[in-house]
DNA sequence: CTGAAAGCGCTAACAT
DNA sequence: ATGTTAGCGCTTTCAG
């Protein structure tokens, strides 16, 4: 059957050279001749042969493996910034590493670090909300690895984070919003400490009160990003006399939940309250009324990140430095109407 | 900072042991004194020392990472998946590397078997619907590799597959709904040429005609795992003069649809037309009505798969070899009613 | 432009 | 129960 697997000496060999030059070859270094560079290569591909990635690690401490650190409870998000990673791994001859953990571990930081170290990993991404702990960071820098954090603020060196401005994407929903003729809107938060929390509530408030419609305190729910959070948030924000004409929750998980409580309270959605999201995920589209929302774009990010972490890797200072800043859009859909 | 990282020297010269010994303390290999042991696992505790996998691999003709193989646009499935299979991952020391590849790609099979090489993989899972594909598996075969396929039928050696009982899991269903007083039912199948296309309908049909309910063949529609397909296949469904009281789509990504198109014509649901899935996707429980349907152990088998995929990397036969067949099982909501 | 040789950190025969 | 030693397949000074 298959004959023992072909090594560099086997190229060598057949193609009368030195490994040493094999080796340049495949790591496409300059300094050979045009001749045997294609003849090498030609030696290769009929041997179907393919470097050791373990002795090519060892050699060159690398792994040619980047690894991704999650906690988040949203799938399809990490679907997405998989894809994405994957996208540029794919043309970059790197593979890609999984680690789901608990952000509220104790060991998280430890653990991580353990991760990396174990595999040789040659860099990391790391995703919301993790990437929002400084303690990881820092102990990835203090042990030289390289790693890009998904984030909303430059909460670290444009070497290390990726930006979403999600600030300025509840600033377009909030002036959508008013365009649409809403002013007390009630908005469901996600929950304290998270920096995507405040940018959110923040580009919401201010593009408001830039339009003159100030957000009560009485119109802001504090959610925790969850289904059941979003219903309890709704029927509070519902129960007010004076009641909201659009309620814009911070995630679909909770809009969809606002749009359960308040049918369950016997109000039609778009008709007697406006009901908007954020994330895009599958739900939105899947909902009656579809929901408006704001899409992130994940997989853009994620190839950011990816490119900036292999630069890294490469030591290509220049191009691991970019900063990069992504704005999310508005996605207009059935769940908000006009006032009229 | 961060002095040099230590190695297996290091702790032989601190333990004042050769290397080879330190070597099996480090692969729990008996024939170690226990005050030799304890003393090394301490100093190996105090060092912080981890043994590097390249090298541990390159020496040993392992590598310690599993592979993951999918074309699936269920996110929520591979996502459980993933955590199934990390789950027992960390438990014995392996790393998950996933590759999401095109199904339908000429060069799937060449590609799979490239990347398994590339990355000296230990072994892979594999997911369906790749998983029906036995040009794969016949591939992977031929080259050694060990790999353990999801599947709803015993398409491969017991060694090679973990199945889902997905036809007593629709039968299940069938018996419900007649239960429930259904007799005219319509069904929503997956694409044609997917085994598990077949399992389902055979499963629902069979049960039916347990009870005397037939399955009309007019009552069949055949969609493509889509929400779009399910909002067509239920309105070709309902537009049958004499309208089935109940309707099963095979997934509920097409049940979705089924309920969006229904409501569209006016029915309510359950009240005028009983719905259900197939999944248990995020989507069931968030939609309104909330979604009957099947969940299939999901985490279970992924973990299933990794220990015996484990077992056959490790050569322990027995442990490889078990059968292992689980059942979904049926979870009922709001979308389907007695008929009284 | 190319080659010789010294490792990278670890495992596993083979000894003792 | 423990030590010696030869690689695993590749990269990388250092020569030429």
């Amino acid at each position: 059957m298959l004959s023992k697997k072909a090594t560099i000496d086997d190229v060598a060999r057949l193609a009368d050279v030195s490994i040493r030059t094999v080796s340049r070859v495949i790591n496409d270094s300059p300094r050979v001749g045009q001749a045997t560079r294609a003849k090498i290569k030609q030696i290769i591909e009929d041997l179907n042969y393919h470097p050791n990635t373990q002795a090519r690690g060892l050699a060159a401490r690398r792994s040619y493996l980047l690894g991704m650190i999650y906690d988040n409870p949203d799938a399809l998000y990490i679907n997405d910034v998989q894809r994405g990673v994957l996208s540029v791994c794919r043309e970059s001859g790197y593979e890609l590493v999984v680690h789901p953990c608990d952000m509220h571990s104790d060991t998280l930081t430890e653990e991580a670090v353990s991760f990396v170290n174990r595999s040789q990993l040659d860099g990391v991404i790391i995703l919301p909300p993790i990437s929002e702990n400084n303690d990881l960071a820092g102990a990835l820098a203090k042990n030289n690895v390289n790693y890009v954090r998904l984030a909303s603020v430059p909460l670290d060196k444009a070497e290390h984070v990726v930006i979403s401005n999600e600030r300025s994407a509840t600033a377009a929903m909030a002036e959508y919003l008013v365009g649409l003729g809403h002013c007390r809107i009630g908005y469901i938060a996600g929950p304290k400490g998270m920096k995507s929390t405040r940018e959110r509530l923040e580009g919401f408030c201010d593009a408001l009160e830039k339009h003159g419609c100030k957000l009560e305190t009485e119109m802001i729910a504090r959610g925790a990003y969850t289904f059941e959070s979003g219903i309890e948030c709704a029927r509070m924000l519902l129960a007010n006399p004076n009641r909201p004409t659009a309620i814009f929750a911070s995630n679909d998980e909770m809009a969809v939940g606002a749009i359960t409580a308040a049918q369950e309270m016997g109000l039609k959605i778009p008709d007697d309250l406006s009901i908007a999201g954020f994330d895009d995920s599958i739900l939105a589209s899947r909902i009656t009324p579809r929901l408006t929302t704001i899409r992130r774009p994940v997989m853009q990010m994620a190839r950011k990140a990816t490119v900036k972490l292999i630069a890294a890797v490469d030591g290509r200072e220049e191009d691991a430095c970019r900063g990069v800043t992504l704005v999310p859009s508005l996605v207009t859909r059935d769940s908000t109407r006009s006032l009229d």
